[in-house]
DNA sequence: AATCTTATTGTAAACGATTACATCTATTAA
DNA sequence: TTAATAGATGTAATCGTTTACAATAAGATT
């Protein structure tokens, strides 16, 4: 309705009248020509005509109109954006984070939620891109990726940055947070739900992210002053099996948790399974949580406000790794940067 | 130093090529007049060559340039937004109620953050005004407000409209919180800040304004079942020797509140005035709270996430007032508007 | 047959800026 | 004296779109 509306009246309400380069021109009796050489300071220029022309410049106000200046450049000087939802903090954070990037290098940003939805994340990337942006920073939703479109918008010559939710299907630049971390917020998810007795089914000894990840689970017990008994953490390897003897041999012990951190999903499988062998429910009895890729994002995303998280950082970031994406020729290889900064534990 | 080098790179790097009108034309052997005319559907173009020029259309994946209309229709359909900050989710939410109205209405918006710094916001109302923002929605920042360009843009012919964060000095439409709203935050404020016995000094009973701010103070206290007490409410007046004698009486009766929400600033001053002599501290012994325009405002913004605050529907209100202002001529009259929907209580 | 409509299309200017190229003047070199 | 050069400025095209006006052809009217 206001649509149509608005529609309609554009053409009867006229726009505020700026000062243009020809006002200035015709004020001073010279060629536009020379006003735009004046202005852009250039070396032939009377020094007399240029400062007549900033004098005159300052009297109109005149300011360049960055419209006639982005169809002269044939740039939109705009990137868009595609955040999941505006409730929690952490997509704003990171939104702040992006602006300065994007106030620093003139660029405009352009926002846009997409709700939890893939049929409105569609919807905005259309619109982005009829607004013709230069790129995208996106955070995927919830329900899923419209990979065939991210696809069909790099392809077409859009950069795509993915930051915090990212595709798992498509080749381009991501940022994300580094698996410490995610344990780390993982962990913490659990406390702040309330469990008491928390475990954390590792994964094998040899793997550095199994002891980033148990290194994560362990710095938050701690700062949350929980106890972490011998049995609080057990090695379960990396798949369905191990979770299954590890939780068989809790249940068998007596020594039954409230929730698992889990190395990872099939660990969590296995778990699973024996837990409901045992006649027991999941999470009414025990709470498990898996580590993939999306599984983890949606577990620690919307964050608790009371961790400090990279958000600002991860913005910038993924802000800078996409301006690089737009503005370098050729454009350099897609990376994936994973926000290493320590915790203020 | 990312400024500097996007700038130097801008002319190297080409934009993504788009189908243009011309593109059509050449293809069709035809004016571009003709596929102007064709693609707004008027009525003096033959429907044979209005299909052709769909067809072709679709086929070559054109789009309108927005920057080409833009200036053209010499209209930037973009209104510029400031807020003081990201990091409570309220801004974000009333961000969100601004979008809808935005995308409904084809307007693109600007989202600046003065991070609670009036030179920061000075700075932000430029950048904006450089843009060519056909109207601005603003939030002012706690340090003050920066009036003279606050009229400056309304006289330069910028509609402003105000929301939660208000300027006093200026005439433009506002969108503000109810008295009753406003009251009952103020209230649960200090109720979350962990005052137990809580009193409110009230306003003259024939006021609307008294009883309003009274429920406000009332319902939040029951919401969280705060005891409400004879002694609990007390009829002090709009001066402040009424807020004295009302705290002066509570002292020699030894019936010393923890914190007291009072009326109005006046009221809180001549409380004050009597702790002191009593020689009482505030806010250790007795937390005061009083009710101006401004003060209030810092009270209970950032908000309490806990209570849902009409965030989404005062972005959408402040919005769809700015698009009046832009769009209807003559230009209607400024108004404030009240939100006044019910609590969920 | 001459004139007038009507339908359809094309031409060109405009929006505000930039810039390759042309032009003109004044100075310098031969 | 003449040609070359440098300095300063103007002309006009360009970016993608819209639109007032002109132009054309066909059919209708007298």
């Amino acid at each position: 309705m206001s649509n149509i509306f608005s529609i309609f009246v554009s053409n009867l309400v006229a726009m505020k009248k700026y000062s243009t380069i020809k006002d200035i021109a015709n004020a001073l009796n010279i060629s536009t020509a020379t006003v735009s050489r004046a202005l852009a300071d250039r070396c032939d220029v009377n020094q007399e005509t240029k400062n007549k022309v900033l004098e005159e410049a300052k009297r109109q106000n005149y300011r360049p109109n960055p419209i006639a200046l982005r169809l002269q450049n044939k740039r939109s000087k705009t990137i868009g954006l595609v955040v999941p939802e505006f409730k929690s903090s952490f997509f704003p954070m990171v939104i702040a984070g992006i602006q300065k990037v994007m106030d620093e290098s003139g660029f405009q940003l352009l926002i846009t939620q997409s709700q939890e939805s893939m049929e409105v994340e569609r919807r905005n990337l259309k619109l982005l891109e009829n607004n013709m942006v230069e790129g995208i920073l996106i955070s995927i939703t919830r329900e899923g990726e419209n990979f065939d479109l991210y696809q069909e918008l790099i392809d077409s010559g859009i950069p795509l940055v993915f930051f915090n939710r990212v595709s798992t299907k498509v080749v381009a630049s991501k940022v994300v947070i580094d698996d410490y971390r995610r344990a780390f917020f993982a962990t913490e998810h659990l406390i702040y739900s309330g469990f008491k007795k928390i475990y954390h089914f590792s994964g094998p000894k040899n793997l550095i992210v199994s002891s980033e990840r148990k290194r994560g689970f362990v710095d938050a017990m701690k700062k949350h002053h929980f106890e972490i008994t011998d049995n609080s953490i057990m090695t379960a390897g990396v798949f369905m099996d191990k979770g299954f003897s590890a939780m068989q041999s809790l249940i068998d012990k007596n020594d039954i948790p409230e929730a698992v951190f889990c190395f990872n999903d099939p660990t969590a499988l296995g778990a699973l399974k024996a837990i409901k062998e045992a006649g027991l429910k999941c999470p009414e009895d025990v709470a498990l949580v898996g580590f993939s890729e999306t599984e983890i994002a949606q577990l620690v995303d919307p964050p608790l406000t009371s961790v400090e998280q990279p958000t600002f950082e991860m913005g910038e970031t993924a802000a800078r790794l996409l301006l690089k994406q737009i503005t370098q020729t050729p454009p350099p290889e897609v990376e994936t940067i994973c926000l290493l900064e320590k915790l203020n534990i």
